[in-house]
DNA sequence: TACTATTTTTAGATTTGTCTAAATTTAATA
DNA sequence: TATTAAATTTAGACAAATCTAAAAATAGTA
């Protein structure tokens, strides 16, 4: 069993994301785009990570992580996660501003360590994105979340995370308090370019599809 | 103005370190046993520092560090030990445990992440060992520290500290209680080995030489 | 199917930090 | 002071992760 360098979480980690969330196959190209490298590059760590069993690669034919691949991954999007709560629940940082600092954090390597952190924070099911944290078996949660932009006029609708992660777009959001947990109502669906008219709390506002589209929600239950 | 490298970090660190509390000169081969490498790795790494400004370096002539470096070697102090402060008060890891995880969680580079950590901590000015916390622009508090090997039979003093920060002697110390913060009134010192006979609340026990010597006092004054 | 276009891989270099072994410099001692 | 001993530096090599440019394989299309 080898010990995986931070480079090396890093690749497994961005591979189990693509292949979870993304649509087409996981090819070298978009691993490389991800992660904001060339393709040469990740051609000569596929060819690493493979050796040690964390996915199975060919020439030319794409990847797919193993078993033991997605354990490891699912163990860094546990240490993320972890840490964002963290930075946000107990430091009071803004949800927009923890991303970075949590890729540091995450390879910080003693599990006792986030053992005990999950402990203090209390066992957190999901981070201030609203995605799930898995726990230390790999498990987590999953409701079946869908795009605001599939809502329905009228209708009534919790916030429960976002598609897009960027600083930008989290940042736009929290300046209009949609924020996972809130709950909308969407007043009105335009025809022309399906931007929508949403009701937070007393104010109402107007979302493009951009942004609509970008954002997950769940259906409102009264009763918890 | 350049960004250090963890390795370099720990270099400054480690050049720090041997310069405000070894007797010898800082050479090569000091910071080669210090940081468990070759004096060959060291010499690489003088030339990189002093290339930097972070030290001055002569060939042959050993090193001195600049104001420059101890700026970083202090930033770096100052994360490690409020990161051992909140792992003990805060994830309740016992003292000898700590060391590692701040070693790691040290490099961790946003310093809105320490600012906050450190409020959230309270301001601590000394770590769980007794080590002052440096502040933000490097000053930190510094009690007259003695050996408890050169306290005196009848008197009364409180532990500060230890001069030995090995798991080994940590554990050692922790086993009898003798912990920063705690009253030791020495009973007796044994003529033939200079070992003592200390008194730690209702408890009485034997010190070796060796250990007493590693055990930073001061002198207890009864009235705060 | 044949020919482009795209994607992917290889070849060869570079940087950081490390090593061993050899050469050089400084220190110690007869 | 001459010579041995110890410390230090250089030379050359290696592993990890990266890059550019060229070659090879796959996909798309006339």
């Amino acid at each position: 069993m080898y010990q995986p360098t931070a480079t090396e979480e890093n690749y497994l980690k961005t591979i189990y994301h693509l292949s979870n969330t993304g649509i087409k196959s996981v090819n070298t190209s978009s691993i490389a785009t991800s992660m904001e490298t060339t393709a040469a590059s990740v051609t000569d760590m596929l060819r690493k990570l493979s050796d040690k069993e964390w996915i199975n690669y060919e020439k030319y034919k794409g990847v797919k992580i193993t078993r033991k691949g997605e354990k490891v991954a699912l163990g860094i999007i546990r240490k993320h996660r972890l840490w964002e709560v963290f930075l946000t629940n107990i430091l009071d940082f803004e949800w927009d501003e923890v991303h970075h600092m949590a890729e540091e954090l995450e390879h910080v390597s003693s599990e006792e360590l986030i053992k005990r952190l999950d402990t203090f924070l209390g066992h957190p099911k999901f981070d201030p994105h609203g995605d799930p944290i898995p726990d230390q078996t790999g498990k987590m949660e999953s409701h079946d979340k869908f795009n605001l932009s599939a809502g329905e006029a009228g209708e009534k609708y919790i916030i429960t995370g976002v598609t897009d992660h960027s600083t930008l777009f989290l940042k736009h959001l929290r300046k209009y308090g949609l924020l996972p947990g809130v709950t909308v109502s969407i007043a009105e669906i335009m025809d022309y370019d399906k931007s929508m008219l949403v009701k937070v709390n007393k104010d109402k506002f107007h979302l493009s599809l951009e942004v609509s589209k970008n954002i997950l929600i769940k259906k409102y239950v009264s009763s918890k």
